[in-house]
DNA sequence: ACTTTCGTGCAATAAAATTGCAAATGACCG
DNA sequence: CGGTCATTTGCAATTTTATTGCACGAAAGT
C-alpha cells in the first residue's frame, strides 16, 4: 500500500467506471501495472466491491429518517435480536448497536409515511423489547459519501 | 422503468463489476439491448455513479461514531453554517440536518480517538454555536448497504 | 558483489463494449 | 380492426478495453 495504491483507491472511490488506461495515465503507470495493482487491491480485500449508487429521488425513495432506539433489557443477546429483526427490513439501510444512552441507531430510506408507519409497527410492537425510540427526519443532506479517506 | 430495469438496478447495486453479457443473460436480453438500457439509466440519472466500496478495517478506518448535535440558535442559516463546516471534514461521511430535538446528525469514520478529539475540537468550539452534542460509538454493525429497494 | 524478490513496461492476445441496421413490438387513432 | 408512429430488440461487424507472457530493472537481504 504505497502512494500509488492510495491514489488509485481515491480515484476508484469517486468513480469506478473509469477505464484502466485512464487510471494508469493519471497515476503515471503502464496499463498492465495499474491493472495488476487494482487486482491486488481486490484480492487483499481492501476493495470490497464495485457498486452502482442510485439517485434516491429518481429511484422513488425520497424520505430519509434516523431512529435512535432504547431497549427495555440491554443485554448483548437482546440487542443482537433487535438488530437481526431490523436488518430484514429493506428500508433499513444502516443498523448499528451503539454505546451510550441509546442502544441502537437505524438509518431508513423510505418511499412515504405509510411505509414508515408499517415499519415502526413491525419493529416497535409490544413484544419487541423496545422501551423508547426517537424518529428524526432528514431535512437537508449536507454530505453523503461512501468514500473513506486513504 | 419496467421490470427489467428494476432487476438491472438491483443487480448493479449489488455488483457493478459484472460484464454486460452476464447481466444480459440474467435478465434475458441481448447484450446490446441490455447495454442500451443501462446507458439510459445513467443518462436519466437513476444511476448516479459507479464507485468502489472499501473495507474500512483494511483501509485503516476502524472506528465509527454517530454524533447528534443541538445548536444554540436554531435558524436555518445557522444550521447551514454548521453543516458547511462539518462537510469539510474528511472523517465526516454523512451530515444531515434533522427535525426534532436535535438539529444535526453526523456519521464519522475514524482512525483513532485522537482523530475524534481533534475533530470535536474543531467542530464544537465555543464559537461554533453548538449547545450540546452526544457521541455514540458504533459497537456492532448489523447492516450497512448503499442499496435502495427498487 | 550476488541472489532473490518484486514491480514494471512492451507487445500480443483475448474479452468486452459499442454501433449500424433491419425486424419486431406495442401504443394510439381513424 | 388496419394502419402509423415511436420504441425496443437482436444480429453482426467494429472498436475499445482488459488480460497475459515475458524480459528487464530496482530494491532488499545475505
Amino acid at each position: 500500500m504505497d502512494k500509488i495504491d492510495s491514489k488509485l483507491l481515491r480515484l476508484l472511490q469517486q468513480d469506478a467506471s473509469r477505464t484502466n488506461a485512464e487510471l494508469a495515465e493519471v497515476v503515471g503507470l503502464s496499463p498492465s501495472s495499474c491493472l495488476r495493482r487494482i487486482r491486488r487491491l481486490h484480492e487483499t480485500g481492501v476493495i470490497d466491491r464495485i457498486v452502482a449508487v442510485l439517485n434516491p429521488t429518481k429511484a422513488g425513495r425520497t424520505m430519509k429518517a434516523i431512529i435512535t432506539v432504547e431497549l427495555e433489557r440491554h443485554g448483548e443477546q437482546y440487542i443482537r435480536r433487535f438488530l437481526d429483526m431490523a436488518e430484514k427490513e429493506p428500508a433499513v439501510i444502516q443498523a448499528y448497536s451503539v454505546s451510550g444512552e441509546t442502544d441502537a441507531i437505524l438509518m431508513l430510506r423510505l418511499k412515504d409515511m405509510d411505509e414508515l408507519d408499517a415499519l415502526t409497527e413491525r419493529l416497535f410492537r409490544e413484544e419487541t423489547n423496545v422501551a423508547r425510540y426517537y424518529t428524526a427526519f432528514v431535512i437537508r443532506t449536507g454530505k453523503e459519501t461512501t468514500e473513506i479517506p486513504v
